[in-house]
DNA sequence: GTCATCATGTAAGCCGTTACATGATTGC
DNA sequence: GCAATCATGTAACGGCTTACATGATGAC
């Protein structure tokens, strides 16, 4: 779920991890909170499997992939590391830029159509904070698929609400729960609902749009 | 959060693993899908500490602990179990029930009392499902201290908000999620004004009551 | 020169998960 | 007897947290 969120931030724009913190917990609300013992990780682990590249934070927009050749050595990469940020006198920061790449977007696109923990809000309210990355008809199949566990989560708290043994404060929790529930439902059904001009001017690309719907499309 | 639920339910009445899994499922919709891999463990955990006991599941309500003296060893718990099942020729069923000691229930009032995690709304929801173990002024607490971490969410995601640089999706993501609070915190005010007559009379305990609050006394 | 802030990282641990293994009870 | 369900457990691992350690930069 880091994963995803890392990737999506560095699709708008290249940032070191201090920044990536700083959006998650100010750009979107969700997933506020993020501590640096798992971001920073995350980050290695992204720029191991080659999903992101490290860039020089000072000259943003040099060529695609100035790096030094990995030695496989990690004191190596280390002696590296530090001779950059001796080398050019001055102006050299310890900031560590990070910028993703074709296969950080195709992991990317991956993690946001791939199945997400039947659980979750916030892993689905993330997505749909990217889906504009989405394919109309991927971006549908999200929020149908979101609603219908919804509708299957209503069902059990409305059959426990039935239960009728809860004292006033379990009953509390369970009805606000139920309410909150709907709301989402409702929420999800207006989104459908708003998608269904795109997902008709993708099936249908050469008829006339009747330009009511935004162009929203092939996206990249 | 486990084992403050375990020890909820088991305030209640005895139950054994598998029972308790349905009453968290179905009970109250919280905490669902606890897995048995988290669930026996804890009951271990909490038996070893002496929070709970086992007991025979079929003749309940026997003395308060007719175990048999630990023998330290865990083959040997073993054998003993394993003896116990076959004695007695039938009836015995390899069901383990567990009820709360003293000592357990002193752990979950700390526990219910105690801090929550800043973020999470499950734990506090099952706090407040287990609000009428707690006295008029704790449960007083609960309910102001999540309302004043809801205000402050609510100050971090207006701000997120008014940053202005977010797409359809995502603006309709803050949007729902700002929405959410507020109506998180409507709630609470409901809850906590419910609450003033039970304060109140815990705080005037000889003064002419109403009766207009229910009795909420001591609690134990 | 020192303090606050920016910035990166490591280590240990918590709390939960999935997957697996096993056995008892009940209905047919 | 065999399958479905009830019931208990273990092993391995995942993701995230807190606490700690370190260093650069800029303001005063």
């Amino acid at each position: 779920m880091l994963d995803l969120a890392i990737l999506g931030l560095l699709e708008e724009r290249e940032l070191h991890g201090y920044e990536i913190r700083r959006q998650l917990r100010e750009g979107l609300g969700l997933l506020a909170n993020v501590s640096y013992g798992s971001l920073y990780p995350a980050l290695s682990r992204l720029e191991a499997a080659g999903a992101v590249e490290a860039v020089d934070p000072d000259d943003v927009r040099s060529g695609p992939a100035p790096v030094a050749p990995p030695t496989g050595s990690l004191s190596g990469e280390w002696a590296v590391l530090r001779a950059r940020r001796r080398t050019g006198g001055r102006g050299r920061r310890s900031k560590k830029a990070y910028r993703i790449t074709d296969h950080g977007r195709l992991l990317f696109s991956e993690l946001l159509a791939g199945p997400s923990a039947p659980d979750d809000a916030r892993s689905f309210g993330l997505r749909l904070a990217f889906a504009r990355h989405l394919a109309p008809q991927a971006r549908l199949a999200l929020l149908e698929r979101r609603r219908a566990q919804l509708v299957q989560r209503l069902g059990e708290v409305r059959a426990a609400s039935a239960e009728g043994t809860l004292d006033v404060y379990a009953r509390s929790v369970v009805d606000h729960t139920t309410e909150g529930v709907e709301r989402d439902i409702r929420w999800l059904d207006r989104l459908i609902e708003a998608e269904q001009p795109a997902v008709a001017a993708a099936a249908a690309p050469a008829a006339a749009a009747p330009a009511a719907a935004a162009p929203a499309g092939t996206d990249e």
